[in-house]
DNA sequence: TTATTCTATTGACAAAATGTATATATATGT
DNA sequence: ACATATATATACATTTTGTCAATAGAATAA
């Protein structure tokens, strides 16, 4: 029992949504409520994702050193947070990618030996 | 604000080694510890997986349904609780990978969209 | 022989991640 | 006036993961 086992493997959906933002904000800064509208973008259903979920997840974010802030007062509707990326965020992102082809692959291999398998059994 | 927003999507680490013990189950009954190292023929490092975590996994997907167990005395070494899966298994199975296969392509659009854009960014 | 490692399973407790509900405030449409 | 949409924040609850310790027989190394 030698190197601690822990389950970090997979797609975790805190991580995607992480990476998701991420990737919005490499693209345009931008603020909490906008992100999760253009997770359409990506494929996400921004239903599947509650504000209170995302504006946490950007808090943590900030205090994790992935992404900065500032306040945005508009002339007309509420004032918004803008988010910016910082290295350090492009740094993640740059390592996420490249572990998630290795994770990818995994996850397509077990998809397609299910698959086999239940034909298979019928 | 109709419909409730939770971030169900994305591949959970706890969902993915619960449908890969179903996958292993269904090809044979199999025991815990035997399970784990089992892993590894799905491209997944059984290091990465504490006992501890899949031996209550096992025990929540039987309260679950979706497998049951029983103890097989050896004549050598300490008893094993072999697992089975059960007809609710093999349903979870099929929902899971009907759904994975939507949730790979969302990935592989997210990896290659970050992907395009790090290079365009250099 | 004694110690260590491997097989095998379980339970308790801690920490992290998610989910839910509520509160605030401005603007727009009916 | 009232509901809906934009925009953010916080508290609390629940679920999921992670860590640690305990038990026990068998095999292996010192």
């Amino acid at each position: 029992m030698k190197g601690k086992r822990c389950a970090k493997f997979g797609f975790k959906s805190g991580n995607v949504l992480t990476v998701a933002f991420l990737y919005l904000l490499l693209k345009n800064p931008s603020h909490g409520y906008s992100l999760v509208e253009e997770l359409e973008n990506l494929g996400i259903n921004p239903h599947f994702v509650p504000y209170s979920i995302a504006y946490r997840l950007l808090r943590d974010m900030e205090s994790g050193g992935l992404i900065s802030s500032k306040w945005k007062n508009e002339e007309s509707g509420p004032s918004k947070r803008i988010y910016f990326i910082t290295d350090g965020g492009v740094e993640f992102l740059k390592r996420w990618v490249s572990n998630a082809k290795d994770n990818l692959k995994v996850m397509e291999n077990l998809v397609s030996k299910i698959n086999g398998l239940l034909r298979q059994k019928n």
